[in-house]
DNA sequence: AGCAGATATGCAAATATTCGTATATGCCAG
DNA sequence: CTGGCATATACGAATATTTGCATATCTGCT
């Protein structure tokens, strides 16, 4: 299982894909209002959402012209948040580490 | 935020160090130890725990001779945890995807 | 000091990822 | 069925990561 589950933490190590996840996890977005959200040409985003398509993270609805995107699993969300708190903690113990030096 | 979310990610992204990760989630090991488990030539196991080290997700004490390992959250055993259910999920889904084709 | 075991670092070749740009495809309006 | 907007794919150059191998460093012992 290390080799999936390293499989899946590559595929959010790209700050776009982070980004994209993150707004997903608020809500269901289309191409075009994220592509208003993240600073990135088209072609760039499509291809990171194509990368989280393949991972099977998010999933795609087409709905008239444009297309949909949601996270498969709304766990995704937790995932970032309990991130968010080991970041800090790591972070803060980065620091402390360095004020005793 | 998602720069440094990614990179912490990024980290994460490499079958032996989630290995690691998963057997210092259950108590602190020394090289030695974490040698005989995973089944990898010395340099390239020292190599990875460096990049570990430098991410700041463990720390090494040494020891006698050698170096003990540990986590410094033990909650990246709970981002393991959470990690591998919705690798199940995201993995059934697919399943289920592919079925009704 | 000199040796031996344990751990870490350096470096080049192989491999994988990203980024930009061009182009293709899907879909609706007229 | 043609034009135009929205989204996706292709592909090469630039960049980053991994891997294997040689070698350095550290520690305790004698």
């Amino acid at each position: 299982m290390p080799r999936l589950k390293s499989e899946f933490f590559k595929t959010l190590g790209h700050p776009l894909r982070i980004r994209v996840l993150e707004l997903l996890g608020e809500s269901d977005r289309s191409v075009t209002e994220l592509l208003a959200e993240v600073g990135v040409e088209q072609p760039a985003l499509s291809q990171q959402l194509a990368v989280l398509r393949r991972a099977g993270l998010v999933v795609s609805r087409r709905e008239g012209a444009g297309a949909v995107y949601s996270l498969v699993d709304e766990r995704l969300a937790e995932l970032l948040a309990v991130s968010r708190q080991i970041l800090l903690e790591v972070a803060t113990a980065a620091r402390d580490e360095l004020g005793v030096l």
